[in-house]
This record gives C-alpha cells, sequence and structure tokens, in this order.
DNA sequence: GGAGTCCGATGGCTTACCTCA
DNA sequence: GTTGAGGTAAGCCATCGGACT
C-alpha cells in the first residue's frame, strides 16, 4: 500500500531558461558543458505532492539570491573602488568609436554633451526608424549600423546602444510575460493537484470500504482500473499503460 | 516638488576570432 | 602544423542618471 501510495506522488517542474547570461548561439552548448553549467531555468515552478522534504525551496533560493547579490555588489565594488563619478570626470565609451563625442552631431537638436550628460532625446521619427529596423534585424552588422546612423544623422555608437537596449528591454519584457505564464500554469496545476488528491482520497475510501478487499499484491492501478469511472490525467494515463503492458 | 518610469549611456565581463612567436 | 599568449571586436548585464509624467 505505502509502495502504491508512493508511485502515485507527483512531481512537476516548469522551467524557463532566460537570464542565463549571454553566449554567442555557436558555442552555446559545448560551453554550458564545459563550464559545467547545466541550463539552469531562472524561473522554476516545483509541484509534488507530498515529498517537499526532499527539495527544500529555501536552500536552492539562497543559492539564487547568493549568486545574484555577489555579481551586484562586485559591480558596485569596482565602481567604488575605481571612484567613478559622472559629475566630476567625463565617459567616453569603450574606445570602440573614437569619433563617438565629436560634437558633429550638436545640430540634431541632440546636443550630445556627454561629459555633463546632456541626454539625448530620439525623435519621433528615429525612434520609429529604429523600431522598424529593430523588427526586421534585432542586430544589425557593422554596415547596417552605419547605414542607419548616416539615416538617422545619428552616431553609429548611438544605434548600436539603441539596439542593445531594445534587446535588453524585449527580453525584460519577454521574461515578464513568460512568467506570467508560469504563474497561471502554477494556478492550474495546483488547482488539478488539488482535485487529483480529492479523487484519491475518495478512491482510498472506496477500497477501504470494498469487501472483499482486493489481494495485497494487487497494485493499486489494476484495483483502480476496475473502477469504471476513473479519470485520470494523460501523464499517469501513459505511465499507467506503459506499466500494464511491462506486466503482461 | 517628490516619486516613479522611461530610456540613452556607461563600465565590466565574456567569448570568438585573429595574429604572432 | 600546433599551441599558448595577447589583442580586439562585439554582445550582454547591471547600473546610472537625465528627462519626463
Amino acid at each position: 500500500m505505502e509502495d502504491d501510495h508512493k508511485a502515485c506522488i507527483t512531481s512537476l517542474t516548469l522551467g524557463l531558461g532566460i537570464g542565463g547570461g549571454y553566449l554567442p548561439k555557436k558555442k552555446q552548448n559545448v560551453t554550458m558543458m564545459m563550464m559545467n553549467k547545466p541550463n539552469k531555468p531562472a524561473l522554476s515552478l516545483d509541484l509534488t505532492f507530498e515529498d517537499d522534504e526532499a527539495y527544500p525551496k529555501e536552500a536552492i533560493d539562497e543559492e539564487e539570491e547568493e549568486e545574484v547579490g555577489l555579481s551586484m555588489s562586485l559591480n558596485k565594488r569596482i565602481r567604488e573602488e575605481h571612484n567613478y563619478s559622472n559629475n566630476k570626470e567625463c565617459r567616453n565609451g569603450k574606445n570602440r568609436d573614437s569619433s563617438y563625442n565629436d560634437g558633429s552631431n550638436d545640430d540634431n537638436n541632440n546636443h550630445n554633451n556627454y561629459c555633463s550628460r546632456k541626454k539625448l532625446r530620439l525623435t519621433k521619427e528615429q525612434s520609429a526608424l529604429l523600431e522598424e529596423n529593430f523588427k526586421l534585424h534585432t542586430t544589425l552588422n557593422q554596415a547596417q549600423k552605419q547605414a542607419l546612423a548616416k539615416q538617422l544623422n545619428l552616431k553609429h555608437r548611438q544605434v548600436e546602444v539603441w539596439f542593445q537596449n531594445r534587446r535588453a528591454r524585449t527580453k525584460l519584457k519577454q521574461t515578464e510575460v513568460d512568467c506570467e505564464f508560469l504563474k497561471k500554469c502554477c494556478e492550474r496545476l495546483t488547482d488539478e493537484n488539488l482535485r487529483l488528491k480529492k479523487e484519491l482520497q475518495e478512491l482510498r475510501a472506496i477500497k477501504v470500504g470494498a469487501s472483499p478487499s482486493p489481494t495485497p499484491t494487487q497494485p493499486l492501478y489494476i484495483q483502480l482500473s476496475k473502477s469504471a469511472t476513473l479519470t485520470i490525467c494523460s501523464s499517469c494515463e501513459e505511465l499507467f499503460k506503459k506499466t500494464k503492458q511491462e506486466n503482461m
């Protein structure tokens, strides 16, 4: 009986592979293996019937939080160590594009003075064209960036940054959508879990009440299969069929 | 005018790729 | 031909901070 019960312990994990950090597509799988980092989902839901102690949730959460906390505090520490101050010093970017802040764009209503961090606001037309291009390609090559920059009367680096931010924010939005979806899944599965538990209890009650009781060697699924109105979920049904075949 | 949000910009980090000894 | 070191480019992430609501 105990074994039969254990066979019914159900756990469900939904994983969402988001936020694993950047890895170029080509080497993604290989690198993951080399780094010994399985593609750990950033968000996972775990539903179990009774065996929750096997996977203490707190342990996982603490691990995740520690990781995030470490990377965040490291960035801050580096910044503090180098005493970065936007007011005190001019940050000219990453020396990738020395022409970035050459001031040649000042007649474009942008007045890009990066030392005082005067913020560029893209015009509606510029934004629209960038959006249009983003729909076609979420990443651009050098030539495309140059061409678009020229077309928009912006710096190549500004187009690059816009695409970078756009990708990041699209990803964030998608994560939120996925998270919402998974929440709903979780709710549905919790309901289903509850329903199945109830059903199991009812079936147990029937079994206890039934006389004569089935032979103890008879597994529960065989006993249950005699129940004419039994409803089971598809995954249980698969398992049920498989086990039945194995026992034939 | 203070709080919240948006978004352009930045520095750090990682990886791929190339060159050269 | 192979290998390891060093340099560079490009992308992502976390964060900042000005502008706007």
